[in-house]
DNA sequence: ACTTCCCGTCTAGGAAGGCA
DNA sequence: TGCCTTCCTAGACGGGAAGT
């Protein structure tokens, strides 16, 4: 709060701004939400440095010292003001867009909308401090906020292609499906189906009079050019048997593989450029002078740790580590009145994307580090008040998410005796 | 050196519903 | 009537190290 009114102090008028495309609505009030001026402006959002000129002179002919700049943060063009303001020394916050749409409802109990009463509805819930300060990101955050987008681009893309790639064998070749118990992740398989689409053109006889020792080598060349020094026999042989076998629907056998080549080389494509802005993500952090810190806690690899990172920017920001939980949606939202206590859900409100990172990271540190798994496992087995797998796992993510807070905030690397005691001295105690 | 294990989240695609 | 959105469901995927 006290931050807050700093940056909205009680000499400032408040410019309340409902940014749209092409016509922006500008408000002057003072902290009664008296509108002093009213204004649109029929421009794009980074044309709006006359209207901000055009606000400051309004507040000072009424009196006021300083004028404090205030919208909500729709698409990018918030940034963009934000920037605007910044070169002209008015202060720059926020108003939530949920605040503002239940502040309408209970303005007059409809939902009646207009530009210049939203415009006004943000100066007041401004001048009410209902409002927060924008995370101010460097070049160097700013560029691993934007490698982590890319990369769930990517991911999104990986995955789209390894389910077409499914759903059309399904169709037209169910038994290759089997030959590896995952076959995506499977080098030697996915090279394998590359040879198949590409030589024999939906007929499968075609690779089978092959022989299995030539498919062998061609496999072989295959894995080679992927990168990997040599294939699975295993899978070999048994998606060479799969090729006798009849199931599918033969008459889109055709189309359907020369389909499947197509996405194989968007899913090549994809996962190179995957690798490429991984790697892009790991050289950040090392700018940062994060990477050790960070994966100081077991499990949690660099990437990971980036992909959080990316989505919660400089964690110093956060005044608590709960803060950081809660901006992932991952904190319990109680539901509790008089004797009643109804079940606690996650408040699923925050950073979808820091959710799934933290997410991610939960599975990779229950097989390996051993204080969450520990944790886990009591969660999940105690007598009292027993957890679900699920909520287990939330408990262990927001774990996770304080502990990198702690981490990175104090400088200090993770300690397995710290985390699992809570203190060092308790364990010293005990001992 | 490659595969497997863990399970909630997320995706695609079809169906149903809504609306002009 | 036809387009668009929402609902619904099945089932694969993600990360890291032990296992093969």
């Amino acid at each position: 709060m006290t931050r807050l009114r700093a940056a909205v102090p009680v000499g400032h008028a408040i410019v309340g701004i409902d940014l749209a495309d092409r016509k922006q609505m500008v408000v002057v009030t003072d902290h009664d939400s008296k509108v002093l001026a009213r204004r649109t402006f029929r421009v794009k959002a980074w044309d709006l440095g006359a209207a901000l000129d055009w606000a400051a002179e309004r507040a000072a002919k009424a009196g006021f010292e300083g004028a404090t700049v205030a919208c909500e943060p729709t698409g990018h063009r918030w940034q963009v003001l934000g920037q605007l303001a910044a070169d002209r020394g008015m202060p720059f916050v926020c108003v939530q867009p949920a605040a503002s749409a239940y502040a309408r409802r209970s303005e007059d109990l409809t939902l009646d909308k207009t530009d210049d009463k939203d415009a006004v509805l943000i100066a007041r819930l401004t001048a009410q401090l209902i409002c927060y300060l924008p995370e101010p990101l460097d070049e160097t955050w700013a560029r691993l906020r934007h490698l982590g987008a890319r990369r769930e681009q990517l991911i999104e893309e990986h995955v789209a292609c390894v389910q077409q790639v499914r759903d059309l064998l399904e169709c037209v070749w169910p038994a290759v499906l089997d030959a590896a118990k995952q076959p995506f992740k499977s080098t030697t398989w996915v090279a394998a189906l590359t040879v198949v689409v590409g030589r024999d053109g939906g007929d499968l006889s075609r690779t089978r009079r092959l022989g299995p020792a030539r498919f062998e080598a061609a496999v072989r060349r295959e894995v080679a050019r992927r990168g990997k020094a040599r294939p699975c026999l295993r899978i070999v042989h048994r998606l060479f048997i799969a090729l006798t076998d009849p199931a599918g629907v033969s008459t889109q056998r055709v189309a359907i593989f020369e389909r499947i080549a197509w996405v194989l080389q968007d899913w090549d494509h994809a996962r190179s450029r995957l690798v490429d802005v991984e790697a892009r993500m790991v050289t950040v952090l090392d700018l940062l002078g994060l990477t050790v810190l960070a994966t100081s806690i077991d499990g949690l690899s660099p990437v990971g740790a980036a992909a959080i990172l990316a989505e919660t920017g400089d964690l110093t920001r956060f005044t608590s580590a709960r803060a950081v939980v809660k901006h992932a949606g991952l904190a319990p939202r109680e539901r509790k009145s008089g004797a009643f206590t109804g079940r606690a859900r996650l408040s699923g409100a925050g950073r979808p994307r820091l959710r799934v990172a933290a997410w991610r990271a939960v599975w990779g540190c229950l097989q390996t580090n051993r204080v969450y798994a520990a944790r886990y496992r009591h969660l999940t087995t105690r007598e009292s008040n027993r957890l679900t797998p699920t909520q287990a796992q939330t408990a262990v993510a927001g774990a996770i998410l304080r502990q990198l807070h702690y981490v990175i905030t104090h400088q200090q690397a993770w300690d397995p005796a710290v985390a699992a005691h809570g203190t060092r001295q308790l364990e010293v105690a005990a001992a």
